[in-house]
DNA sequence: GTGCTAACCTAGGCCATCTAGGAAGATAAC
DNA sequence: GTTATCTTCCTAGATGGCCTAGGTTAGCAC
């Protein structure tokens, strides 16, 4: 009978397709293995087993994540560097849902060290600021506000997690602005300053 | 033989703890029975499956964190207020992981209707922020930024997404001067207001 | 064709969810 | 104290997912 051609890239770029239908939680060898027409086990050859498939899922949507990161802030500075990023990102969450939770994956220290994709996401992360002129540690601080700030965002989008009608488009926007203004009117003294950011 | 004593209730109670054990999508029937010493079936006399089971302890969880962020914010206004309400939540979020991640499971519609705790979450969330007079839609757009900060720092936190050395209370003193900046400094026209907000 | 290296198989163990139907404890009625 | 009843908890078993061990076969090198 005539062979599915199975390798492990095969195996892992169709479980993330499987994620973005099913959701990253949700991915099965047995379903993987259906979809391919082949018994269970003859994916274990390819693969050690279910969570060496979602590291490799992980893996793979970095990189996807980071070109699609690279592309959108490429040329860009300040405020046109942020929302492009941004948005870029946001654009990866909901059109890939799946890929999107597996770059939230959390994962060994050396298997990061080894992903290209994962190291390219925190180097164009920091770069992308860098007209802000923030020193450290205002940068690091700045960078964990706009990571918290889009992953919770885009993981309240994908659960619906927005009940009233104002309408999101409109709010993202708008949360956009405020960053932006906070990046630039980012308080370096320790606490309490109060009606005006000095710069 | 001595009987359990199973209630729903207690079944649930059960489910939370072990969920803040585990991880809230690790919970299982088998393990709870187990924690009554009492066979998987047993259980089902009480909850209706596991999503019912997973549905309950989101409650509960939600009527917790309710009276944490009830007890925060009671007497405060503005940025008292604001640092209470997120500190009740981050610290619900480290010492209850699992009663955490149950509330921001997506529920049906009519679920949260009828659950006293996710109806007190929003309405305490609205309240609030009264102090900062933000007439809507900015109070609309202002808490979701907030939940989509405080809900993405949390889980970076939980599954340990931020390598920097940089102290992580630190970043988070931080962050909540820089909302609340962002707060009093909401700029209000659409779009482009450059150096300075109005007010 | 022969041999080799994969890719893929069957069989089966383990553990999870969940249903059906039965036994045994608790409670109240008499 | 016996009886009836309700609820609690049981055993048995179906289904399906993960994964291992070991065998078979396709496809390629020569």
């Amino acid at each position: 009978m005539a062979r599915a051609g199975l390798t492990a890239d095969r195996v892992t770029e169709a479980a993330a397709e499987l994620a973005d239908e099913v959701g990253f939680d949700n991915i099965t060898v047995s379903a993987l293995a259906r979809r391919f027409g082949v018994a269970d086990a003859s994916l274990y050859s390819h693969v050690k087993n279910l969570k060496d498939l979602r590291v490799r899922v992980a893996v793979l949507a970095a990189r996807d994540l980071a070109d699609r990161l690279a592309d959108a802030t490429a040329g860009r500075a300040g405020k046109e560097s942020l929302a492009g990023f941004a948005s870029a990102w946001r654009e990866f969450a909901r059109t890939r849902p799946g890929r999107y939770q597996a770059t939230q994956m959390p994962l060994d220290a050396a298997v990061v060290a080894e992903s290209a994709g994962h190291l390219r996401i925190m180097s164009i992360t920091y770069a992308h600021l860098s007209a802000y002129g923030l020193p450290e540690p205002d940068l690091t601080d700045a960078i964990r506000l706009l990571r918290s700030t889009y992953q919770g965002f885009f993981s309240l989008e994908a659960s619906a997690g927005f009940n009233h009608p104002r309408d999101l488009q409109d709010t993202w926007t708008k949360i956009l602005d405020v960053l932006d203004v906070a990046l630039r009117h980012w308080p370096s003294n320790p606490q309490g300053n109060d009606h005006e950011s000095p710069h």
